[in-house]
DNA sequence: AAATCTTTACAAAATCTTTATAACTTTTCC
DNA sequence: GGAAAAGTTATAAAGATTTTGTAAAGATTT
C-alpha cells in the first residue's frame, strides 16, 4: 500500500547491476536500472527516483557528468561508485554536486548504510508534510496517534483510534463492514459486524456534537460507513 | 561581516588535530578542538557547531558513542574519522547517525570535499534547538543528561534517563511498547513490555508529584506511553 | 557492598466481547 | 396504500479477558 522507496542503479557491468539490484529488492526497495549516462539522466527525470547510485565509468557518458546534468534541475541524492581511489576524483565527484563517493570494491552492506544516510537527509526536509488529517472540529494527527475535538485531546482506545484511522485514511469512500473488520481487526474475525457497529457507536459519542445525528460517520444501510469532510 | 562556520574538530592526537585546524582556518573556517568524546559532547551543546569531525579511537569515550550521545539532541551533520576500514564500523557508525565515514589516512581535499557536501545538507534545514528540553517543573538538560525537578537535580540510572530522553524527544506522540525497547533497549529485545512498565513506574515516582496521577507520562493502554507537556 | 537491571506475582484498571432491547427501514401481503 | 413482518442499526450495559501498576525478590554489574 506505502510507495516504496525508488533507487536509480547506473553501471555499464551487468554483474554489479544485478548485484545490487538483488540486494535492494531483498530489502523493499523498488529499484531501477541504467546502463549509462545518458539513460540515467533521462531515467533520473522519468521516474523520480529517491536516491541514485552512479558508476563512474561508463560508455557514451561518465558519471560524473551526468550527476551534472541532473544537478541542473534535481537535488535528489546521488551516491557515486567508482574503482578510482584517487582523491582527485572524490574531490571532483563531490563539487560536482555528488553526495556520497564509495569506492569499489565495496561491502554492499556500507553501500546499503550509506543509502539509508542519503534517504535520511532527504526525508528530514520532505518530513514538513505534516500527515495531519482535518475535517470540521476534528483533527486526526496520524504521526503521533493523537484525535483533537476543537483543540481538546480525545481520549481514544487502541481499537477506537484504529477504527477512526482507517475510515480517515479512506474518507469518502464507502467502507463495507467486511473491509473494517478485515482491515481493523483482522481477517480472522469473518464478518461478525457487531463489533464494527459497537465501535462506530463508541466514536460517535466521542467525537461527534451529536451522536444520533452523525456530521463524520455516515451509515450507509446494509453496505457499510463513510466517513466525510463535513460542510 | 557574516558569522563564520563553526566546525569542532575531535581527535586525541595533537598532529591531526593542527594539521586538520590549519587548513580548515585557511579556507576561514571558525575551527573548535576537543580531543575525547566527553569534551566533544559538551562542546558541541556549547559551541553549536555547523559540522562535526569526530575521530573514532579515543579515550573516555570513543567517536561512536560521541556521535550517538549528540544525536540524542541534535542533528549537526557528523564525518567520523577512522583508521578501520571494517565495514562493520562503517555501518555501525553510519546507523548511529554519522552521516560521513572516512578513513584515515585520508587526503585533507577529500576532507574538505565532504564537509562541503555536509553544510549543503544542512543549509536546507537548519535545525537549532537548544538542548534543553522544559515541560512544567521538570527540565531535561540533554547534552549534559541532567534532569531537573523545580530547579533539584533528580538522579536516574543510565536505563531511566535514556527512557526519559526518548519520550521527551518525541514528546506528544505516541510511542508504542516496541517503539521504546527498540530505542532504548534495543531491537534485542523483541517485545519486553514489562521492562518498559517497570521503568516507567520508577520513573513516575522519581518525576511524577503523585505516581498514580501522571501528568507527564501517560499511559495508552494497549498501546504504549505518550510524554506531554501539562499546561 | 552498592547500585542497577531483570524477573515475578497479583490486585486493580481498562478494554474488548457478548448480549439484550429499542429504534428505525425495508419488504411482504392484504 | 397501509399494516404487519422481517431485517438492520443504535444503544447501553453486563461479563470476560487482557493489560497495567506495583512492590519486592533474585541476578548481575560496578
Amino acid at each position: 500500500m506505502a510507495k516504496k522507496t525508488k533507487i536509480l542503479v547506473v553501471d555499464d557491468e551487468p554483474k554489479i547491476r544485478m548485484f545490487i539490484r538483488a540486494n535492494l529488492e531483498a530489502r523493499d526497495y523498488e529499484v531501477h536500472l541504467a546502463q549509462d549516462g545518458v539513460e540515467a539522466v533521462e531515467m533520473a527525470a522519468r521516474v523520480m527516483p529517491d536516491v541514485i547510485v552512479l558508476d563512474v565509468n561508463m560508455p557514451r557518458m561518465d558519471g560524473i557528468e551526468a550527476c551534472k546534468r541532473i544537478r541542473e534541475w534535481s537535488n535528489v541524492p546521488i551516491i557515486i561508485l567508482s574503482v578510482r581511489e584517487d582523491e582527485k576524483d572524490k574531490v571532483r565527484a563531490l563539487n560536482e554536486g555528488a553526495d556520497d563517493y564509495v569506492t569499489k570494491p565495496f561491502g554492499i552492506d556500507e553501500l546499503l548504510a550509506r543509502i539509508r544516510v542519503a534517504l535520511r537527509h532527504a526525508g528530514a526536509a520532505t518530513t514538513t508534510s505534516i500527515p495531519v488529517f482535518t475535517a470540521g472540529d476534528l483533527e486526526v494527527d496520524l504521526a503521533k496517534r493523537v484525535v483533537k475535538l476543537r483543540g481538546k485531546v480525545v481520549k481514544l482506545t487502541r481499537t477506537e483510534y484504529e477504527l477512526l484511522a482507517y475510515l480517515v485514511n479512506n474518507h469518502g469512500k464507502v467502507l463495507t463492514h467486511r473491509e473494517l473488520l478485515n482491515n481493523v481487526w483482522g481477517p480472522e474475525y469473518g464478518d461478525e459486524a457487531e463489533y464494527v457497529r459497537v465501535f462506530v457507536n463508541q466514536l460517535r459519542h466521542k467525537i461527534e456534537d451529536d451522536p444520533s445525528n452523525p456530521q463524520y460517520i455516515l451509515t450507509e444501510p446494509r453496505v457499510g460507513y463513510r466517513f466525510i469532510k463535513p460542510d
